[in-house]
DNA sequence: ATAAATATTATACACAATGTTTATTAAGGA
DNA sequence: TCCTTAATAAACATTGTGTATAATATTTAT
């Protein structure tokens, strides 16, 4: 992790040109947004953000990261209180109820459908580790079902969102994890 | 139906084009390809192109169209049988594996989310409808586990393709309406 | 088969974003 | 303070965009 010896201006710069593309991502989707308009918004010289960043995406990238380093928070400190599977799904869905403006960018239709994957299989890989029981014989059945589960709530979270978060954190999470209750003990 | 009054021309322009583009995002995602590029691929003059696309992303709607419209004359075909929601799914799954190369490209997760609940949720409407005994009142809750289901079958296929379809279409048609099935009868 | 209609082409254009380079200025770290 | 490093303004060639024009080729309807 080489974080500590960063220069400050290093640091404003690349807080300004992510605080920049957030609030541009919030009007359109990633592909319509230009370096030039990224950097005009976040008053950096052009020049500057090509010291730091490749593209558009690669600054993205970096927002990701942060997200997701925020969720393995989460459920590190889930791991220590060695919880159910409820209250670590009702954490992560709070989580994201806590942080609805990143989510809503990140999470959406329009966003990253392989980063959105990611976080929900990181939870997923907690349950499924706690349900030692699996059979190693039905593989792919097993595989198949893990992307249903983890595409499905993908699509319940987006749901949330469409609905403007209507129902409250512990509801979804309480759905979530019935759901993925039922679908996983469809392994055996 | 706008349809059968077309100039033999424009049919093999836009024919020429649509498979240039199919052919370049089978290396890449649509957003970092070009105008330029589709219509030197093609062979055809870029003014030619705009005088019947806007743009790349209208080309590839116009791809999509076809293919939901394929998918949907499977689906009515279906109707005419009236058979059971396994027969139904199979035809799906079956349909999207006879067309590997078109499925692979539009289904990924490279692909356009929005499009791929899209062609789940007809699937997915046409099993609601058989199953009448659904009570109106928890409305929100029916619309998470709806969504949960459509985005997990776009999951499982997303899977099958990543595993090189190894599993028939007939397994993976089980594990789906087996899951469509289970999850749904949490309505209740 | 011919004429009228229409699609495609080659070419040119102004415009915008890209990615890189340079010299200069400003700010940070030791 | 002094040295190092980052940010800036400015310029540049390159590439893609979207549009317009006149010339050419093909199709459709008569």
């Amino acid at each position: 992790m080489p974080k500590k010896k960063e220069d400050r201006r290093v640091k404003f710069t690349k807080m300004f040109l992510k605080e920049s593309l957030i609030d541009l991502l919030e009007e359109k989707s990633i592909f319509k947004i230009t370096i030039k308009e990224i950097c005009e918004n976040a008053d950096i010289n052009r020049a500057t953000f090509y010291a730091h960043y490749s593209d558009q995406y690669h600054l993205l990238e970096s927002i990701e990261e942060e997200y997701i380093e925020k969720i393995l928070n989460t459920i590190d400190q889930d791991a220590l209180h060695a919880d159910s599977t409820l209250n670590l799904v009702t954490d992560i869905v709070t989580f994201i109820y806590d942080n609805k403006k990143m989510s809503r960018i990140l999470l959406s239709d329009r966003g990253d459908l392989q980063f959105q994957k990611r976080i929900m299989a990181l939870v997923h890989d907690n349950i499924l580790s706690k349900m030692k029981d699996i059979e190693p014989n039905s593989l792919e059945k097993t595989a198949l079902i893990s992307s249903f589960v983890i595409s499905g709530c993908v699509g319940v979270i987006q749901n949330w969102f469409d609905n403007d978060l209507k129902s409250s954190p512990e509801e979804v999470a309480k759905i979530i994890s019935d759901l993925a209750s039922v679908t996983l003990n469809m392994v055996h």
